[in-house]
DNA sequence: GGCAAGCAATGACTTTTATCATATCTTTGA
DNA sequence: TCAAAGATATGATAAAAGTCATTGCTTGCC
């Protein structure tokens, strides 16, 4: 169950808290594919995840999927259209199967209210998102495809590691990396190709390891 | 005082809570061009806009501008970075003369641990700013440039309004309309003269005016 | 009022990226 | 296990956008 996550969002919770929680959420699963929330509509409530991998994206023009951020064990889905009262702005489909907390918006509010501390969590998470949604607006603007698909290789990897292989331990087709990195299939292709050629990366099949991780900060223009 | 304000940030605080605040705050004023806060500081304290406009944005490489939005009275700046306990992500820059009320760290904490109300409202304004960044994540990845621009136009219409004579309340440069829209100054020029040609703005100067809203709607591809 | 600095405008040209077509490889499920 | 569907790969070509160069217009300041 999500609330004993180490990492989990309601991890600083005190135990009362916990347990009441734990009698107010109902435990529900996503097979690989499975749309979680759903762009336009009202939420009802949040899900933790407990374990597995979801997309979250928008929809653009001609349909086209945009990934703004990858949701896994301990994060929240559905928390920013609930406390901002609007319409769920990005869709949430799981990449694999998934388990979560299913918390009623009633349950989650009453949370909020009872622990300041964990408004106040929220709203430093919220915050933070913020700041990354700037640096992905940023690099959208004004880098180019290569440097961008660079930055997200990377970002891929410090999200979800590396399998034993040295494979990133996530499975995304080459259209989910184009739908993140905002480009056409195709270019993601090329340039994977290009990368391999000159061997910052590795991949088979879908799979892909990144094998120099200086140079693939140098071509995204990353100094940290 | 920014606290009067109809639509501050602070405007639902009890009347004993804004007693208090305006005793912890000190008025500052920010001439046109002025930095208010830096990119990569500490931050020691938001300041919440009375009047004037100021341009929030991020340097990507090669030292271009990103303007991520705009901020306005009764805004806050600065928040964000304090929240989440990091530097600050994206400087803010004075458009026009601009008066403030900088509130210190400790006193906006203060205020937040003691009304729990307020502290639920800057999780709705920043879950609010969330979604807006989703969607202009979105529109950078899918759209092309004059969709984009004619996106901003609308933007900037709807944010700061017009003046007696219909232009956009608000000097922007092209260059900066290139920072927001993700583009070549150049490209900018020539797409604004062609939607000039067409009959759905006019200009003169710096100053631009939206005559066709409907058209602009229709090129920026948004249905609402 | 005139002059300089900064901005806007436009043309020519290059580079980047998208699109379309087609071939080959991988998965997956009957 | 084998066929079909779905993904990856690659080439050719077109379209979009960026860059560089130059001219002309505004604006603000002495």
């Amino acid at each position: 169950m999500c609330l004993s996550h180490q990492k989990s969002t309601f991890s600083d919770l005190s135990n009362d808290a916990k347990d009441e929680l734990s009698r107010l959420k109902t435990c529900v699963s996503f097979r690989k594919g499975q749309v979680i929330i759903h762009e336009g509509a009202r939420p009802q409530g949040v899900y933790c995840i407990h374990r597995g991998k979801v997309k979250l994206y928008t929809m653009g023009t001609e349909g086209k999927e945009q990934i703004i951020r990858f949701i896994t064990n301990g994060e929240l889905i559905g928390y920013r259209s609930l406390l901002s009262d609007e319409a769920i702005s990005a869709s949430a489909t799981a990449l694999e199967d998934t388990f979560a907390c299913y918390i009623p918006k009633s349950s989650f509010f009453k949370v909020i209210e009872e622990n300041p501390k964990f408004s106040l969590k929220l709203l430093k998470m919220s915050c933070h998102e913020l700041g990354e949604a700037g640096k992905m607006i940023t690099s959208l603007a004004q880098k180019n495809v290569k440097e961008r698909l660079a930055e997200i290789l990377l970002i891929l990897r410090a999200t979800f590691g590396e399998d034993e292989e040295g494979y990133l331990d996530i499975s995304l087709t080459r259209e989910e990396i184009a739908n993140m990195v905002g480009t056409a299939t195709e270019s993601v292709i090329r340039l994977i190709s290009e990368l391999k050629k000159d061997g910052y990366i590795s991949s088979k099949g879908k799979r892909i390891a990144v094998s120099d991780r200086g140079a693939l900060q140098q071509i995204a223009n990353i100094f940290e």
